[in-house]
DNA sequence: ATTTTATTGCGACAAAGTTGCAATATTACA
DNA sequence: TGTAATATTGCAACTTTGTCGCAATAAAAT
């Protein structure tokens, strides 16, 4: 399974190192220069995920966001995102937020994947 | 906009209470006696969301749960729901955590809703 | 240049949730 | 108790989100 290097893949990658931002199928649709088909786009951002360069989160709305890895450790198989995810009522946008957020959990549960999304109005919006 | 007590309403108030964790339209229609129409149970879950007997959590695989108020203001306006949801990868049992978790977010942004959600293995299935 | 196979586009599909509308049941009230 | 007002239900239709199979295309290796 070698990757290939294609226009899509990077031109994704442009739009959401640009935005800053986790952004959903439908934001990363209008940003991008040239017609991608839906699935296309879920396909590359599940591969960006699997190689540990993206991340993604589900919002309280159901909807999937991805965002660039920031401060991730390139080992593909333990990149912990236990931050906290902000997303605006208002204007839609989702940050992460810089919040690195452990819990302790009870005794003989295993965490596996952190979703952490709180909604409300941000800082432009509010 | 008065309520009427009907027996769908209070079967499937039954099923939460009894469950106590937080459950899926799948889950409850499931463990519910009489069947009923996937719309009327998200109706009814709905209406006791806005009455503040049940909240809401939208779990990392997209889908809605919902769990019985427990330590909630009975004043609808404010039950802040600020506590983690763990859900198991292997039983799929959502669990309302004790945790109560206060996040101070950056100047500027608002809290309206938390939907925090760990996913990974339960107590029973580690 | 040719082969190999990862990637894309298209269509079909499934699942989750919502909505409109007519039928039904609950509540209020005469 | 009987009747009117209206909240609730069931059904079907629909939207949205995301996935998958398959044939066509394009990147990389030889
Ligand atoms: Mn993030
Ligand atoms: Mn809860
Ligand atoms: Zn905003
Ligand atoms: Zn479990």
């Amino acid at each position: 399974m070698k990757r290939r290097s294609t226009a899509s893949k990077e031109e994704i990658l442009e739009v959401l190192a640009a935005s800053g931002n986790a952004l959903s199928h439908e934001m990363i649709q209008d940003r991008v220069s040239s017609a991608m088909d839906r699935a296309t786009i879920y396909r590359v951002l599940n591969r960006f995920c699997e190689d540990g360069k993206v991340h993604k989160v589900v919002g309280d709305n159901g909807k999937q966001y991805f965002a660039m890895c920031a401060n991730c450790d390139e080992k593909k198989q333990l990149h912990s995102h236990n931050h906290i995810h902000f997303r605006c009522l208002q204007c839609g946008t989702v940050e992460c937020l810089k919040q690195a957020l452990s819990v302790p959990l009870p005794e003989g549960y295993v965490a596996k994947v952190h979703n952490l999304v709180i909604s409300g109005f941000c800082k432009a919006c509010s």
